[in-house]
RNA sequence: GUAGAUGUAGCUCAGUUGGUUAGAGCACUGGAUUGUGGUUCCAGGGGUCGUGGGUUCAAAUCCCAUCUUCUACCCCA
């Protein structure tokens, strides 16, 4: 009996029509990057496990597919270990390599590594695959793409303008209406600090991030929970309904509000900075100052971004944001950046229930000619040469079978055009070209087929 | 890690209070049609009913265990 075949759990297979598509996002994507002066670099698929471990907290390291060493992978083990559990050190000398958990890390190793060799500031994309052994479900997978950018070795705020004129030429490009949304963490310290808790920074942020899902009264409850006085809450309370039409408004109300703070002013003065420079610039879509923005948190410490889609439901699409000390783990320091990172699969999702792939995206072959047998073959190589050669994808039926299978076949890949030239058309000089939609035929010369093709 | 669902043909799914040889649609192959497809009609192939055990004269169906996949929570993209 056969082996049932499946694919481990949460990766996908990716089937030529998909990939049309997925391809049409990533070039996309790549393309604005390029013309915004971003270089692509790849790094391996497994990293050093001491690269990985530690850098995404207690459960990012769960979450890290361990690669076991090859060969006798039991030998550095004593049995007293193997009594005691598997746990902790074990890992280590039972493992040294890991598939990589994102693709800013592994950059921020790079840079650290080829420090000599890299011209600062250093603006880097990297579209690659990433791993976490997570439970999947709906829009969450083991195995998913990144697209990151990111600029690093430079403190200017005109990074962080750029990163929006990216985000917003992307999904024009894509034609999905977005909202970026935009904030700042050390506004959100300077909260902490304001209604007298800026220890509990993480808490809170993780709390009002979730206001859109939850619901005020769930925030609050979460808060109280965490230990956050009710007059604390109270004084959250104008922050997190910050009133004005305008980002101006609002960050104008935001400084009345934050008081003398010294981290939370430099957030105010950052943030409209990146307005300001933004404010004679036509940008497609929304701009938003949005202060329950608040992201993972794990390592940015200035602006924080994030896109969602206005007509179709879904999670964030792109994120980002600025870090100041990437490097320093890996014993480079003072290096700051900024990028951001578009989720391909999730804006695959979107586009898909858009419908809004163009024609062009997903594009194959354009005629198919048909295989009369061998006698025919001869001068049918010569019609697929000639069509190739005018830049028309075509493909030969490689067998003499049956014509019904043969057109079934074009109709099944969504050929649009049919050849026939059998012993008739040999004789006559002249092709038969079939529509495959409208059913219309036509007698006609290889030329005169580029014509009608070509265009 | 917690909770709830799920598993029957390549795919999507029916299958009654347990009862002969487990069905349908799609897909595939052949024919109606040896130079005309996407429509129609006819025929055909394809199943350890997730796996292991138990109850029973009899199990896809009931019980137990185990695995798989999915959904939600935590966390994340």
């Amino acid at each position: 009996m056969a082996q049932k075949p499946s694919i481990p759990k949460g990766t996908r297979d990716f089937s030529p029509q998909q990939m049309a598509k997925r391809n049409y996002i990533f070039n996309t994507i790549k393309k604005v990057y390029e013309l915004f002066g971003y270089h692509q670099i790849e790094t391996p698929a497994m990293e050093n496990l001491s690269t990985l471990m530690g850098k995404y907290g207690d459960e990012g390291d769960k979450l890290l597919f361990k690669i076991l060493n090859s060969g006798d992978y039991l030998k550095k083990v004593t049995l007293d270990e193997i009594e005691k559990g598997v746990s902790g050190q074990l890992t280590n000398k039972l493992s040294e390599k890991g598939l990589r958990y994102d693709l800013t890390v592994p950059f921020a190793r790079y840079v650290v590594q080829h420090r000599n060799e890299i011209q600062f500031p250093f603006k880097r994309y990297q579209i690659q695959a990433v791993w976490r052994a997570d439970r999947p479900q709906k829009g969450r997978y083991r195995e998913f793409f990144q697209c990151d950018a990111d600029v690093v070795g430079s403190n200017s705020l005109l990074n962080e303008m750029e990163i929006v004129l990216m985000i917003d030429k992307v999904f024009k490009a894509l034609n999905i209406n977005v909202t970026i949304k935009i904030n700042n963490r050390k506004i959100l310290a300077g909260i902490a600090e304001t209604i007298g808790y800026a220890d509990k920074l993480i808490d809170i942020t993780v709390a009002m991030d979730k206001i859109d899902k939850i619901g005020t009264e769930a925030v609050y409850a979460e808060l109280r929970e965490k230990g956050i006085s009710d007059d604390a809450i109270n004084m959250l309370e104008p922050f997190m309904n910050l009133q004005g039409n305008t980002n101006n408004a609002k960050i104008n109300c935001l400084g009345q509000l934050i008081g003398d703070s010294a981290i939370g002013n430099k957030g105010i003065l950052e943030i409209e900075e990146v307005f300001n420079r933004l404010k004679n610039i036509d940008l497609h879509n929304e701009l938003e100052l949005d202060l329950t923005l608040a992201r993972g948190l794990s390592y940015y410490t200035g602006a924080i971004f994030e896109v969602v889609a206005n007509d179709v439901k879904m999670g964030s699409i792109c994120g980002g944001g600025r870090y100041d000390d990437l490097t320093g783990i890996f014993g480079l320091k003072d290096v700051s950046g900024v990028g951001i990172s578009f989720g391909a699969d999730r804006i695959y999702d979107v586009l898909n229930e858009l419908d809004g792939f163009p024609e062009s995206s997903i594009k194959g072959t354009q005629v198919l000619i048909l295989n009369f047998g061998e006698e025919e073959e001869v001068e049918a190589v010569k019609i697929v040469n000639i069509l190739r050669n005018n830049n028309i994808a075509s493909e030969l039926y490689p067998e003499n079978s049956k014509m019904k299978k043969q057109m079934n076949y074009a109709n099944n890949n969504n050929i649009p055009y049919v050849i026939l030239a059998g012993s008739k058309e040999l004789s006559s000089g002249l092709l038969t070209l079939k529509n495959m939609e409208s059913g219309e035929q036509k007698s006609l010369s290889i030329d005169a087929i580029i014509n009608e093709i070509g265009n």
